[in-house]
DNA sequence: CTAATGTTTAGATTAAGTCGAAATACTGCG
DNA sequence: CGCAGTATTTCGACTTAATCTAAACATTAG
């Protein structure tokens, strides 16, 4: 999971393999978009990152394809912008920061936000997972 | 702040003046919908409820007035399903849990989730607020 | 080869949310 | 009162992320 970024091609089959998804052609190509950095794309800017130099995969194919993906924990959803989800390469648990001017998302490095223990969750769940967005603005 | 639900139309008036909104016909009826108990609604429900008995208030004033009572406070915005977002009338400090199968999204009651200290923010950033999002599903 | 299954595709469709410009309501002031 | 100016609301067209549909394509097993 800790791996160092740009993932190769074989790392990223490598990792599908892992993760139980089928490597199929347009599934590598979207992936090494993702895994080329650690960052956070819409699936808008990964259809076009994709299809920079030809086209080579459909936008139902990116649509279906980052679904899967963060269904089979390859990448994480991370939703704090009305208008579009984000997809990060980064799936150990981390925190974000929001810039509510830019727009901009970013990873919280270091383990500095601690959380205590979980409340007790409503009947008959289990826990799927916490997201801390810390939103920030520009200052004055 | 801490106020018995659901409020008057006084007390929301009341509470439009404190936050600097001027209480016209069209946003009393929006904050009595949003304020009649501790709830999370989407703008279209909001829309439909107002609207329940007689056509009152337009969609684009419901639009308009959601984003005016978050910009001034009085509500909270929660962004969870990408598909829409919620308006909260709690504005006191806290966090939620979202049912990712049924799509019910429910405030944490008690601060039994405590948080450390925040980490350093980004260059040129002071904070506005923070999200905690506890994702449930259902359990087999 | 053929059947079965899984994947991709183009293009139409949905639905949340926004926009622009006209209508309406309210405010103060002569 | 009556007018002028500002704030608010409205309609309906528009934008856009995301989904759906149904057909085409690919891959594998037998």
């Amino acid at each position: 999971m800790i791996e160092k970024y740009p993932l190769s091609r074989a790392g990223v089959i490598e990792l599908m393999r892992q993760k139980g998804v089928n490597p199929t052609q347009q599934r590598v190509e979207i992936a090494q978009v993702l895994f080329a950095e650690p960052q956070h794309l819409s699936a808008d800017q990964v259809l076009s990152l994709v299809n920079k130099q030809r086209a080579i995969v459909s936008k139902a194919t990116v649509y279906n394809t980052l679904g899967l993906f963060a269904r089979k924990g390859l990448v994480r959803e991370v939703i704090v912008d009305p208008t579009k989800v984000f997809y990060d390469p980064t799936t150990a648990p981390h925190h974000h920061f929001y810039n509510v001017d830019t727009g901009e998302l970013m990873d919280v490095e270091q383990e500095s936000l601690m959380l205590g223990d979980l409340p007790s969750l409503p009947e008959g769940t289990e826990a799927d997972g916490i997201d801390v967005v810390i939103r920030v603005r520009n200052c004055a």
